[in-house]
DNA sequence: CTATGCTATGTAAGCGCTTACATCTGGTTA
DNA sequence: TAACCAGATGTAAGCGCTTACATAGCATAG
């Protein structure tokens, strides 16, 4: 680093300048322990005078503390990303503490950076870290939360997502029950993804309450991915899809459904409707608007910092939090 | 902190596992100085039989690199902020460092939490931190890019940003040249942002440039928001402003002006055209699409951090890089 | 054979904080 | 008045690393 050493700060100059003990003018910055008004006046001016900043690094190596959260996520993509990192940020933010990001894409996923020596807990969204490594952490009692992604089985970590299995349950009921339709094709998300799994399951639970036969012709992979739901539905028309409607896991796989059929120049909704899940942003702006079950991702976000926050002050916390999902109708499931 | 004590492995553990000293083993670790085959294999396998993972705080104090770099944000908002994200995120961790997080929104802007004592280098976009701290960290020789911002004068502190007053200026050009518009609103950011400044500069000059007076009727505020874009228009609209097209500084003002319009009943672009900037996802999607100036936000960002990790290096950077923007054509102008 | 210069390794002094413990006040209480 | 206690402060021992410096071994050069 290119730092001017001699002009560097510490605790020691500090308590000189104010003539008192750097365990006072530790006790001061921190409100820790009992000071005088006068004495707290004084390391307060001597902190202002010479423009002192203390030092995360020799704090958190003393204290134990790091006062940082880590968030690991798989990799920065998607507009979901933006909502859970604004309900992130600002619940870290709100309890003065520093907020760690880090993505695992692509890593040895048990080199990631974050974790037990560099924060002081860690949020773990969906599979951006192994079992192994969250079984590892969990051993030895680094306070850790997951986010759309439940706890392995008899590990109790505490975790918050959404109602993945109601809200796509739901969805598919309006499509069947308001609608009429009968043939529903699922665009799936990734395999290793919980929300994924999830609202399959709830897709084909209500297939099953209407008496609707599973059929695996109308399911092809969208892989929460514009890209690939782009490819996947392209590739479908092709084959002669024969569905009245498309449910797309997510809405960014649900956009590139829409691009795929307007290639096709198949109209949305009369010629085939369209709903997806999550009701981003862009939904309610796309041409038609976007059918979509809303998932309150940045209130998760918040409420999975807060669950931490309180697994590291070693408070209790509800081991499951599972938040509501709301059905969002717009144009492009024909409903107008 | 909720973790077991007794289980904690330090460097000390792994080199008596090995044999050998802790020298040696953070020589292995940091690949720094030399060491014989037969010892690193030693301590590798230590490494991996106790799990060990060093502790980043104490790293950090000892050696004065925390390799880590921070972002420095005003808040996590709008659909810019995504791309930027992803490239500072996908440089920061190609160099195998850290990244950490601040908003310095509402917050004391001198005692956001990263800076010389928590990072290698910060990144500071735009006006999260006011010109006498960024004074102070120059003076005192800290690592930084200014994104979105330029240099203090004299200061000589590299940024990096995008053409927004040659985008802006070719934009009001087209809109003249080709649409034959000559009563041209603009909708300006907020005053303290750079961008903001640059970009209407460029719509003055113009103006200029085609004998078209400059109205100040004609200016509003958009503050770089869509909320805020919305009310103003509406505004505008309630007074009866006799404009043909309407240039918003940012495209997530933009999406305020669609949704205002709409409301109003005026159909764009017949009624009245609009035009934005930045290129964000969205502006494809829009209803009609919008046309815009493209921003390489994204590569901008991954400029920067590599030109932090320059300086970080103590290696010569540009002071300023500019990148070129990109007139985007779509329905919103009347092209069509 | 000694001087020289590598490479490989160990020793130990911090890095800038926090905090347990000791100390010293002065006011209360019995 | 003596005993006690709580508030205010200081002393100093680490926290887990990095790294300057010292040392040792060994090949090569003179």
């Amino acid at each position: 680093m290119h730092m001017d050493d001699s002009s560097r700060i510490t605790i020691v100059e500090v308590a000189q300048y104010a003539g008192v003990s750097t365990a006072t003018v530790s006790r001061v910055i921190n409100k820790t322990g009992p000071v005088s008004p006068e004495a707290a006046a004084k390391v307060y001016a001597a902190i202002e005078a010479l423009n002192y900043r203390p030092n995360a690094a020799a704090r958190g190596l003393a204290s134990r503390r790091t006062n940082a959260i880590g968030l690991l996520i798989d990799e920065v993509n998607g507009e979901f990303f933006l909502p859970m990192l604004r309900g992130v940020e600002n619940a870290v933010r709100q309890r003065g503490m520093d907020l760690l990001i880090s993505a695992t894409h692509g890593l040895d996923k048990t080199s990631y950076p974050l974790g037990e020596n560099s924060t002081d807990g860690l949020i773990v969204f969906a599979d951006s870290l192994p079992k192994e490594e969250i079984l590892r952490l969990h051993k030895i009692g680094f306070p850790m939360v997951l986010l759309y992604r439940s706890s392995p089985p008899n590990l109790s970590i505490p975790c918050v997502t959404v109602e993945n299995k109601d809200g796509a349950r739901r969805m598919v009921d309006y499509l069947v029950e308001k609608r009429g339709y009968r043939k529903i094709a699922f665009l799936e998300g990734p395999d290793s993804h919980e929300d994924a799994y999830w609202r399959k399951i709830g897709y084909q639970e209500s297939l099953a309450a209407h008496n609707i036969p599973f059929d695996p012709k109308l399911v092809s992979f969208g892989g929460f991915d514009e890209a690939q739901a782009h490819l996947s539905v392209s590739r479908w028309v092709e084959q002669g899809l024969k569905a009245e409607v498309i449910f797309a896991a997510d809405d960014d796989s649900a956009i590139g459904v829409m691009i795929a059929l307007k290639e096709a120049e198949l109209r949305i909704p009369e010629d085939i409707a369209l709903v997806g899940f999550d009701d981003i942003r862009l939904a309610a702006y796309l041409d038609p608007p976007l059918t979509t079950v809303r998932a309150p991702i940045e209130q998760a976000a918040r409420i999975a910092v807060e669950q931490l926050v309180k697994v590291i002050r070693g408070e209790e916390v509800g081991l499951i939090t599972l938040l509501p999902t709301e059905l969002v109708i717009r144009r492009s499931c024909g409903c107008c």
